[in-house]
This record gives C-alpha cells, structure tokens and sequence, in this order.
DNA sequence: CTCTGTGCAAACACTTTGCAGCTAA
DNA sequence: TTAGCTGCAAAGTGTTTGCACAGAG
C-alpha cells in the first residue's frame, strides 16, 4: 500500500533530520517515542509513554524511554510541563499554547493564551536574568471532576 | 528577657488560632516548621526545613516535616512552588508575587508582576473550569550563574 | 483520659547511573 | 569497524504509609 505522506511522516522525517544534525542516531526507539509523544494529546510522563511504545517494541525499556524523553527535550523537540510534584509530564506541540492541570483528575488541558505571550516580564527581571522560559501554570477542577 | 513582640510571635500566634480553629493540634514540631518556612527566604523544600528544624529540634523527622508541610499547605498557610521535577518548594508568604528559578543553582528570586496579577484567564477557561490557582513559572540563569 | 500527632521503618514512585553487548552509520 | 545507544540491574532521591507510643487538649 503506497499512503499519501501523513503529517506524523513528515515530522518523523523532520525529526530524523534533526537528530542526524545533532549528530545523533536514528534508533527506532527514539522515533517511536518521538512519535508517542508528539502524536498523544494527553501529555504523557515517561511511564505513559513507555506503555504505548511497548505495544510496538515489546522489548523497550524505561530507561530508554527516559533518556530519550531527555534528550529530545535537550534538543528542544519538546518540552516539559511544570507542575508540583509527581511524574514529569511532555509536550511535543511547541506552538505558542498554555496549560490547565486538573488537580482532581491530573489532565492537562491546552489553552491558548495569546495576551500572556504577548507579554514582557518586569524590567528588572529582564535585566537581571536570563529568561528562558515563562509560562503559566493553572491550577484547577475540569469539568467532569466538577 | 520581656522582648517587644516581633512579627515572628505575632505570625505563630495567628498560626496556632489557625490550627486550633481547624481542630487540628498546636505542637512543637508544626510551630517550628511553620516558622521555619516563613523566617527563611529561601523556598525550602522540606529536607531543608527538615535540617534547619532538625538545629533545635534533634528528634524531628523529616516524615514530620513533611506531613507538616502538607497540612500548612491544605491549611492555606503555604504554597507550593511549581518546578519541573525535584524536590516540592514551599513558600509561606502569602502576598502577590512570582517566582523565577535559576536553572544552574535551582535558587528561586521573588518578583512582581502586577501586570499578571490582575490579568484574566480566557474566558473559556474561566467558564470551562474551576480555575483555583493561576502562577508564572520562569526558568533562567541567575547574574551569580552567568 | 482520649485521640491526634509523632517517630521509626518499610514501601513506593520516579529518576539516574554503570556496564556489557548491540547496532546505526 | 566503532562510537554511540540500548537493556538490564542497582542505587539514589523524594514521598507515602502502617503502626505503637507519646503528649496536647
């Protein structure tokens, strides 16, 4: 069966270009976590993802998984969602958007936010540090838990 | 000695009313722990509680401290800073202010942001959820760092 | 006196590290 | 071929839980 491209292909290619640039390797396990992370809209933490890539790699370990949810966070193909406490949780879409932690339930729903991204941290912030990241952290009940 | 009060006695007084009123009991060991996460600028994470509390109080345990810390922070005494993995930071004092942590020395600078204060969530997420807490997470590079 | 809170120890969840064998390039 | 990656196992870090005793009310 010859598909028309999807997007996961094309990202899958772009990803694999990234790698390659960084003159990293092209494992399968990293695609299929690649892939896992950035098809799920659920933002998985390592175990999550570790369950689903299994389905496909029996054999793939936690480590990996770990490490490889590292490196392509290093690579800045993801990003970790703050939280307080538990499993660290991935998030592949890096489109400007904010997030919503259900503290009932533990999902994390997408928002966008536009007036916050537009916005610049005080003066003396910026002139003191180097800002890296600046995002909102909400805190919540979603409707189903309500 | 008959000091004048200090802020620090008037805090643990408001903080003993508290418990009692909450019917939970006033020891020792939550008095020094509630003090020792207001007195400190730090935002400790318990195990630095623990080692401060542990100075004046030898048999503490850091289970104590821990369940102490929960008990504040369910009280609303404290809050819990977000972070991306590591250990839980806590902050009891309760004014309008934001958090920044150096991604290299993991200290945490206050700041204001009045701009975000008094910034409102979208209004799907307002009407979607039952939004409790709303709060910036920046990670950068302190000027001690860099 | 009574019942909550404490200290101890074990369990638990998540992450990190060392190392031998495997594999992408 | 060979440097980098994986899988396994063990250890590290932080948090939670069960239980008997101690101490606040």
């Amino acid at each position: 069966m010859k598909a028309k491209k999807t997007d996961s292909d094309s990202s899958v290619a772009w990803f694999k270009t990234k790698c390659r640039k960084a003159g990293l390797r092209v494992t399968p396990q990293r695609v299929a976590v690649y892939q896992q992370v950035l098809g799920s809209k659920e933002h998985p933490s390592a175990s999550m993802v570790f369950e689903q890539v299994r389905k496909r790699f029996p054999d793939v370990s936690l480590d990996t998984v770990n490490r490889t949810l590292a490196t392509i966070t290093e690579l800045g193909l993801a990003r970790v969602i703050p939280g307080c406490g538990g499993a660290k949780r991935f998030d592949a879409d890096l489109t400007s958007h904010q997030h919503l932690r259900c503290v009932k339930c533990g999902k994390i729903i997408d928002f966008e936010f536009p007036a916050f991204d537009n916005m610049k941290l005080p003066r003396e912030v910026r002139e003191d540090f180097t800002v890296l990241t600046k995002t909102v952290y909400v805190q919540g009940i979603c409707n189903k838990c309500r």
